[in-house]
DNA sequence: GATGAATGAGTATTCATTCAT
DNA sequence: AATGAATGAATACTCATTCAT
């Protein structure tokens, strides 16, 4: 039966729009209350914000680690892209890898309270670790290796520890003007290389 | 008589004793349950884990922070000793930055929760912080300002900035065994040699 | 079609419905318990009186005065919609005072614990002390100043001190027997009187 | 006589004085913390006060109710002598009645707080209750019966109304400048007056 | 006797989660 | 599907009372 009836089409196709427009207004009202309130902020407030009922944030996302996990989804995928594309474009494996941390420690340090929830060993984040590294990993791994065969680094650093230690440096970087991040990643890397 | 003295005073302080042991046993207890629990830990639970009651608790440390301050003051104190001594003895200002750091993450890494608690902007760690940065920030600074007149490390480096990155390194260090923050310390101390 | 509105009213409201009905039924629960266990009564006893949550009557009451001030708003608003009803039928500005007077102290009477709350001093009652006020002391003060004009009683009472008092004579009425405050808040209407 | 021992009478009149010493200086902290923070105050609040351990506050007082009854059994039996002495002394019966009830009152309002304790139904202030009324509640039965008597006021007013009144009226007298308990007395006695 | 440390019951409050409408 | 009212577990904190020293 092709004969889907646009009416009946369109009632099925309005009613998905809405649901869409839900789950959208949703990770965006997260996002802003994650950082204003951090990771932990109550569910309450992340559907008031978002203007729209608690059983409907619920519906959409069962879990905090589910909402989590959609609110960052994008931009990890991004930074994970990113990765190849630095390798391929930049003067040297070594510039690569410091543009791609770079990249990195920018997500981190704009999405204020990330770094916090990736650091807390939390069962609640579990499928947010698991995204980061699943996603992230082999690509800081693929620079680090790069730049470890051009002999501008030493070799042996794993990327999970190289990660961590970033995300682990972002952490609070704004409860004090004193602190810069960035400038410390500076040192970390710089210390990486070979002379 | 030399005898008088120590008598009378066991007998005086006997009920003191008591409490004494009380409050160290709150310390090791609390101590403990920072690191299992973090330092948001319920109360009712360090009590508990102390084997006292609540009461008592409150009674040792009306407020949270009183408890969390009590229980790293020795070892604080004990760090801010080691860095002059070291600079004393060490072969270099250099080494004896790199000895002291080595005492200070140590001791992060131990206490674990600790370094949590001191990167946490709560309002409730205020006395913490401020006891960290009272006595550990002249410390570091006198360190750094050693190897840098010695020429040994690149000039500008904030003591604040180092501690707080050292102590940001050391969050969480047990959630992972890739994970190794004394390896990236090593490298952040690397990235700051002159050549 | 009158019979749309209606329905579609009703339907519209139907989730008011409960939240309403419960309120309702909060109200009525505060009111006994306050007679049975005081003004301070603990909240939880109140909810459970109710058969609610706690959690639902913080939702409908966040703070205690916003309970008691509930409690008691309909009867103090008729109380002061009484005078100056009564001040144009009754036989005599003195006559209308005193039946508002019997008005206001039966009012105070029946709900008892409210004369005790009407007294304390503690911050928690303040709206109560203002909605009180704010309502009735103009009433009063026009009945007082109707009589004084018509030479029916002495000049110069002020309508604070005399609700004050009428006030202060309703607390603890049910404790003996042998204590009857209309009958010394009728002296006190007496000995007011010019001769 | 042979056992008056000066050494052993010495001995156990010292101890004595100390527990007497001690009582007095409980009942005079009592007396200022029940000013200061009402007669519900915290019983560790008392022994602080007066410099002693609790267990001694404890000791001496082992219910509130002792303590409270302790602290105004003078003032009460001071009340409760004026009674007679003024009726033999003043001009008229309710001459000697209005000076009685201008003494009672000024106990009331002096000792704050008293006049919330008596009226309060609380099982602890039983106790309390019963010393008042055995005590006072005839010296005020016979002013009134004189005055009768004399034709001065109208009979049968009860005497455990007119206290209960007037202490009622004593409730709360300094939460607001114009709120003064004497001068609604003072109306109580006229409403009481034949002519 | 005196002391005050220890105890724990009682109360307020927040917030994740469920479920009737 | 959406809503948000209702629920109650979890937690902090106070204070009367007991009891070892």
């Amino acid at each position: 039966m092709p004969t889907a009836g646009p009416a009946r089409g369109a009632s099925a196709r309005s009613k998905r729009a809405d649901a869409v427009r839900n789950q959208q207004t949703l990770l965006d009202a997260a996002a802003e209350v994650f950082v204003t309130s951090g990771i932990d902020a109550p569910i309450r407030q992340i559907a008031a914000r978002a203007g729209v009922g608690l059983g409907t944030l619920y519906r959409h996302f069962p879990t905090r680690a589910d909402l989590v996990t959609a609110v960052y989804h994008h931009q990890i995928e991004a930074c994970a892209e990113a990765g190849p594309k630095l390798l391929a474009e930049a003067a040297s494996p070594f510039d690569a890898l410091r543009q791609w941390v770079d990249l990195f420690a920018d997500f981190l340090i704009t999405k204020h309270g990330l770094a916090d929830a990736l650091q807390s060993d939390s069962e609640r984040f579990a499928t947010l670790h698991t995204l980061f590294l699943d996603r992230l990993l082999p690509v800081c791994d693929q620079l680090l290796g790069a730049a470890a065969d051009a002999g501008e680094i030493r070799p042996g650093t794993q990327p999970y520890e190289l990660m961590r230690g970033i995300g682990n440096l972002c952490i609070g970087r704004d409860s004090d003007p004193r602190y810069d991040p960035r400038r410390l990643i500076g040192l970390l890397l710089q210390g990486l290389r070979l002379s």
